[in-house]
RNA sequence: GGCGGCGUAGCUCAGUUGGUUAGAGCAGCGGAUUCAUAAGCCGCGGGUCAUAGGUUCGAAUCCUAUCGCCGCUACCA
């Protein structure tokens, strides 16, 4: 079986903020959720590079677009590896495979009559990259970008038969209820199909940095004509059928709930028009907000998420965002939540018990593993990977950190339950001591495996201490339930895996 | 303005198609314990379920009105 999972792609004019790694770690876990169960994943990412707010920032630094893309294509490569976000992929809207599949995409289009000329005349914003209407500008400025004055613009444009395919985009809604998710999304984009849909402008004129229509290389394909097109480009449309074919449809578009409408309605109408199938599901994730307001570089709300990974470490972080709020709605970054996160969960939870557990076989067991007893424990703890499983296949990561929190939980409670230190000091109850242990280290395991998905890279230096060999990451989840650390292993008493963040005192 | 959603314990929120004494996490308080990162476990929540009416044998859960907050209302990733 195969997976495939896009995330938006992102404007390179500014380093990427928590706001937009949120999107990216939650994507991440998915993907690694997705290889955990053995199936084949196809994790995209990218930038979007043809814009002329980016060759505006280019210029300021006095770099062509395309050398300041580079660079940037660097810095945001360099973020996601220090939050171990690993895509399979990571398309620039400026390659070449990607230039073949808009163009391609736009012949098919304009050959289903789906193109039409006209002219488009209004107010331009730069900041925006959008015609805005003239009762949306406050004294002649865009709300957004009142530094920057819209340009009054009449040009040739190439329009795209939207409304035509609102009818076919209501029964495709009503044909599979999870297409757009959550809820609240659908709901706003079936009012809008309700409403009935116009016609939207593709093209604009007047620039170099982008991609030619094939049928009119006077002009260039606009933004969302070239930037949706991304998540075909990557499985080799056009120029490798048996490839796309593999990978086309995508599983799950995620995407911030901003920009639903586009991959809720436009995207799937595009499709239609060139007549590829449509993706299994668009989730729009929530925003990230901090001291009330959402996080972005114009109200100066930023969190630098690779700062937070150098401090914190990138586990820590990741978890942080996946069990603090629902999937769907918004999180709100709070260091004093974050904190109290950290070690709640991650300190005083995982890390203490694999450390008490394995301070409890040296101590009394020179380190030796017993076989794992068939027993109640650890039955609930294999039957927590069902409801996990049943989480993370729903996009519903903080219950999926719950139920991986509460392996845990048990596991720690058991050590009260049974008393192994009182057993410790009857040599007659050696028997019973030794299945207690294996319980515990096992319990240690399998929260391991379930924790993996959040926490790459220490759940893997915890797997390895545990078991001896790294996480496969091609079946961790899969062989989950029922993993067993081998009988007799030895183990090392663990230092401890999260050390405990101090609250700065005040 | 129109459409949609929300307002539940100090904080963040769950509450299935209306039905026993309204729940969880965090914080706080108390207890027993010691293997462990002074971590862990157990116990403790008298909150007008925004407000006012209504339907019903019975409503946080349905209807109406009011107040407050939020989202969408088209061509920005």
């Amino acid at each position: 079986m195969r997976y495939y999972i896009t995330t938006a792609i992102d404007y390179v004019n500014s380093r990427p903020h928590l706001g937009t790694a949120y999107e990216k770690i939650t994507a991440d876990v998915i993907a690694r959720f997705q290889r955990g169960l053995g199936h084949e994943v196809l994790f995209l990412m990218g930038n979007d590079e043809h814009s002329q707010k980016v060759a505006a920032a280019g210029r300021k630094a006095g770099l062509t677009p395309s050398a300041w893309c580079d660079q940037m294509a660097e810095v945001f490569q360099s973020a996601w590896r220090a939050l171990e976000i690993v895509p399979d992929d990571f398309i620039r809207t400026s390659e070449p495979r990607h230039r073949a599949a808009v163009q391609e995409m736009a012949q098919r289009i304009r050959d289903n009559g789906d193109f039409y000329e006209g002219t488009y005349e209004g107010w331009y914003c730069v900041g925006c990259e959008a015609f805005k209407r003239a009762e949306d500008l406050q004294d002649g400025l865009c709300i957004e970008h009142p530094a920057r004055k819209p340009e009054w613009l009449k040009e040739k444009n190439w329009f795209f038969k939207l409304s035509r395919w609102t009818e076919a985009l209501k029964d495709h809604y009503a044909a599979h209820p999870g297409f757009v998710q959550p809820e609240t999304r659908k709901n706003e984009l079936l009012a809008l199909l309700e409403r009935g849909l116009e016609d939207i402008s593709v093209s604009r004129q007047g620039t170099d940095w982008g991609i030619p229509f094939p049928f009119d290389p006077s002009v260039v394909v606009y933004v969302w004509f070239d930037a949706l097109i991304n998540y075909v480009s990557a499985t080799g449309f056009p120029g490798d059928p048996a490839r796309h074919a593999a990978w086309w449809p995508a599983n799950l578009h995620l995407i911030g709930k901003d920009i639903t409408r586009f991959h809720g309605v436009v995207w799937p109408a595009m499709l239609m028009s060139a007549g590829l199938p449509l993706p299994k599901t668009v989730f729009g994730h929530g925003f990230v907000n901090m001291s009330g307001g959402r996080m972005s570089k114009d109200a100066g709300r930023t969190t630098d998420p690779v700062e937070l990974a150098e401090r914190f470490g990138a586990g820590s972080l990741r978890w942080y965002v996946c069990a603090e709020a629902v999937f769907g709605g918004d999180l709100d970054w709070s260091e004093e939540r974050f904190i109290a996160r950290t070690n709640t969960d991650l300190a005083n939870g995982l890390g203490n018990l694999a450390a008490r557990t394995t301070g409890m076989l040296t101590r009394w067991r020179e380190g030796r593993v017993a076989a794992a007893p068939d027993s109640e424990f650890l039955r609930r703890c294999d039957a927590a990977v069902d409801a996990y499983c049943a989480c993370m296949q729903a996009l519903d990561l903080k219950g999926a950190t719950a139920v991986a929190a509460a392996v845990v939980q048990d596991a720690n409670a058991h050590v009260d339950r049974t008393q192994p230190f009182a057993m410790a000091k009857d040599p007659a109850r050696a028997a019973e001591l030794d299945a207690v242990l294996a319980e515990l280290a096992n319990a240690v395991l399998i929260a391991c495996r379930l924790h993996a998905p959040f926490l790459p890279a220490k759940m893997n230096e915890l797997h390895l201490l545990l078991t001896g060999s790294e996480v496969d990451p091609a079946s961790m989840i899969r062989t989950a339930r029922g993993a067993r650390i081998p009988a007799g292993r030895v183990l090392q008493k663990m230092p401890p895996l999260f050390p405990r963040i101090e609250p700065p005192a005040n």
